[in-house]
RNA sequence: GGUCUGGUAGUUCAGUUGGUUAGAAUGUCGGCCUGUCACGCCGAAGGUCGCGAGUUCGAGUCUCGUCCAGACCGCCA
């Protein structure tokens, strides 16, 4: 090693010794007869000082060095006279006496600190300069940290890690595949796969009968603050397991990781059914660190002349405690953001529960004291609070006031950073009708399971068949999701015939699958769970970027090396391919 | 595919009703300074106002188009 010690380690205990330190010129302070220089690395900060009395070439020579310069100084170990109480090495400075400049630097594009004054932009398109800011290591060691502590707890389960393959082949169902044309087949291609699922189902037909992977996947679709166009899974499968093991085992999963990253014990786990989830939160991913549940008032809104109420299919509240004093203009606002078209609601019934025990609502018209003393009572209101309503087709309405729920959390400050609220969201239907295609699709995946005291309606009434599948959602973001598989190569083919598929694509397709499903497949299942987002949870961030060292942007473009790009013409005809303008 | 927001000095931003030589902070460079740690003080350099058209006597400012970035809707088994 170059270094005897790196720069976050020496304190008080050291002073005397001598050392050598290498790492990065953060920061140097030129008081004219001496020069202060902040050396950086990745473990810390420790602060050099050249004297010109001491040594006035040496000292000359440092106060030439720039920020990001790359130096190695050796130097003996002092106490300083003014201590600095902010910095762990603050007590502590070295007492240079020689250095090498290893590498200059040019001044970069932004400072080099926890506060940069970087944008986003240039940031990602300076990527390695990023990387070396405190909150970017923090978050990529929070990232390490978990993918440890996940191997540790699925290890202590007899999970075995095996790596399946990325060059593979299409499949309709699902995202839109990253392809990849072959040159040894022209004209044929790969693709990467948007998760190893049909790989661990064929793990588990092998015997493997606990299997993980923390796993690169692929899809080709429009990117998010919470979605890259690559990104990691914690990918697993067990076999001779029901539900409730899965459920159980990565329970456990959460708890270790809440337990030992970030010192936090989960006594609660609860599970709400899809439905429940969609009539209590309007969400299939519910936000349960506040209460705030729809209330339905279809029984006592309706009928009572008020045009809007009456022809909607659902009428449905919440109740927003303390917000009684909301002033119009803060209303109207409301009202506006409501009817934004992301949220899609025709307009918003308030109902003011004022401190007196009246009630003024902007349908008073319509409804008297006593009618809405019977909303407050079924609400749940007391004097004080603010009762939000709105009207409409029951799935679009409940999206509305779902949007609206978490606005009025986000408001009241309920949906704080550093409380963790996980949930288990089971029994989805198996399928789901897609208007554009005017077919079914599987909501989770086409290996999943029905419910088997539903699989009479499979063929009869499909919407009304559940699934054996779950998500894990924490406050509010699905973290991941999985389902029981079907093992039975009859109940495969009847779920790709529901879905469409003739026997011959079937065959085509998954053929593989259900060939190995005649060789004695265990019954089995899994979950997969959305890595970055459970990291980004973690460090409290809505964003996933900043917890990836090289993501894409929201393009799915790399700024940094600039792809994806074109590639020659002789790459082109080596894979037989031509681009049509 | 759609909606919205933004693009001005290396960087982060301000820029009035369309009107003189486009400002501030920070960074950079030079000078001074022996206990700084957001060092301080003095000085200097630094601009395709994203790009292209249009309106106007006159455009950073208004209009249209376009590119780039970000957020969201659609999409994401």
């Amino acid at each position: 090693m170059l270094r005897s010690h790196t720069c976050g380690e020496l304190n008080i205990n050291n002073i005397g010794q001598e050392v050598t330190l290498t790492g990065w010129v953060q920061k140097s302070r030129d008081l004219g007869g001496m020069t202060f220089i902040d050396l950086r690395d990745r473990y810390g900060i420790t602060q050099l000082v050249f004297n010109m009395e001491l040594d006035p070439g040496l000292c000359g020579k440092a106060r030439k060095l720039g920020r990001e310069y790359v130096i190695k100084v050796t130097g003996k170990v002092a106490e300083r006279s003014n201590k600095n109480p902010k910095m762990p090495t603050g007590d502590i400075e070295i007492i240079a006496e020689s250095f090498d400049i290893l590498n200059e630097s040019k001044t970069p594009p932004f400072t080099i600190e926890d506060k940069t004054d970087g944008g986003d932009e240039l940031r990602m398109k300076y990527r390695y300069l990023d990387l070396r800011r405190n909150p970017v290591k923090r978050n990529l060691e929070l990232r390490h940290k978990i993918s440890i502590e996940t191997r540790k707890y699925l290890d202590s389960e007899q999970f075995f890690e095996i790596e399946t393959p990325f060059l593979i082949k299409s499949t309709p169902e699902g995202a839109r595949d990253f392809v990849v044309p072959s040159r040894m087949h022209s004209g044929q291609f790969y693709a990467l796969p948007q998760s190893p699922q049909t790989f661990k189902q064929l793990l588990m037909v092998a015997g493997y009968d606990r299997y993980f992977q923390l796993v690169r996947c692929f899809r080709d679709e429009d990117l998010r603050a919470d979605r890259q166009p690559e990104f990691t899974q914690i990918d697993c499968e067990m076999s001779f397991v029901t539900q409730e093991d899965i459920l159980n085992t990565f329970e456990g999963l959460a708890k270790h990781l809440f337990k030992t990253v970030k010192g936090i014990d989960i006594e609660e786990f609860p599970r709400i059914s899809y439905d429940d989830a969609m009539r209590l939160y309007g969400s299939d991913k519910p936000d349960i660190r506040f209460g705030m549940e729809f209330v339905e008032l279809n029984d006592l809104a309706k009928e009572k002349g008020f045009v809007v109420f009456d022809k909607a299919e659902l009428v449905v509240g919440i109740n927003a405690p303390g917000c009684g004093n909301y002033s119009r203009k803060q209303l109207d606002k409301l009202t506006d953001f409501v009817r934004k078209p992301q949220i899609g609601a025709q307009g918003l019934v308030y109902v003011k529960y004022n401190e007196d025990s009246t009630f003024k609502s902007s349908v008073d018209k319509f409804f008297d004291q006593e009618a809405l003393k019977t909303w407050a009572a079924k609400l749940g209101a007391k004097p004080g609070d603010l009762m939000l309503v709105l009207a409409g087709a029951t799935d679009k309405t409940r999206k509305a006031l779902n949007e609206l729920r978490l606005e009025m959390g986000n408001r009241l400050e309920l949906r704080g950073k550093d409380v963790f609220k996980p949930l288990w969201v089971v029994d989805f239907p198996l399928l789901e009708w897609d208007e554009d295609s005017e077919r079914w699709h599987a909501m989770h995946h086409p290996f999943t399971s029905p419910k088997p005291e539903d699989i009479g309606y499979m063929e009869t009434d499909p919407g009304k068949v559940r699934a054996n599948a779950y998500d894990m959602v924490i406050n509010g973001v699905e973290i991941g999701g999985g389902s029981i598989r079907i093992h039975n190569k009859d109940l495969q083919k009847r779920m790709f015939t529901l879905l469409g598929f003739s026997d011959e694509e079937a065959q085509d397709q998954f053929g593989f699958l259900m060939n190995a499903f005649e060789y004695g497949a265990p019954p089995h299942g899994g979950i997969a769970l959305g890595f970055d987002r459970l990291v980004a949870l973690f460090g409290g961030s809505d964003s996933i970027r900043d917890y990836i060292a090289f993501p894409k942007n929201n393009a799915g473009r790399d700024v940094m090396i600039d792809s994806p790009s074109g590639i020659s013409q002789e790459q082109l005809d080596e894979l037989g391919l031509k681009i049509v303008e």
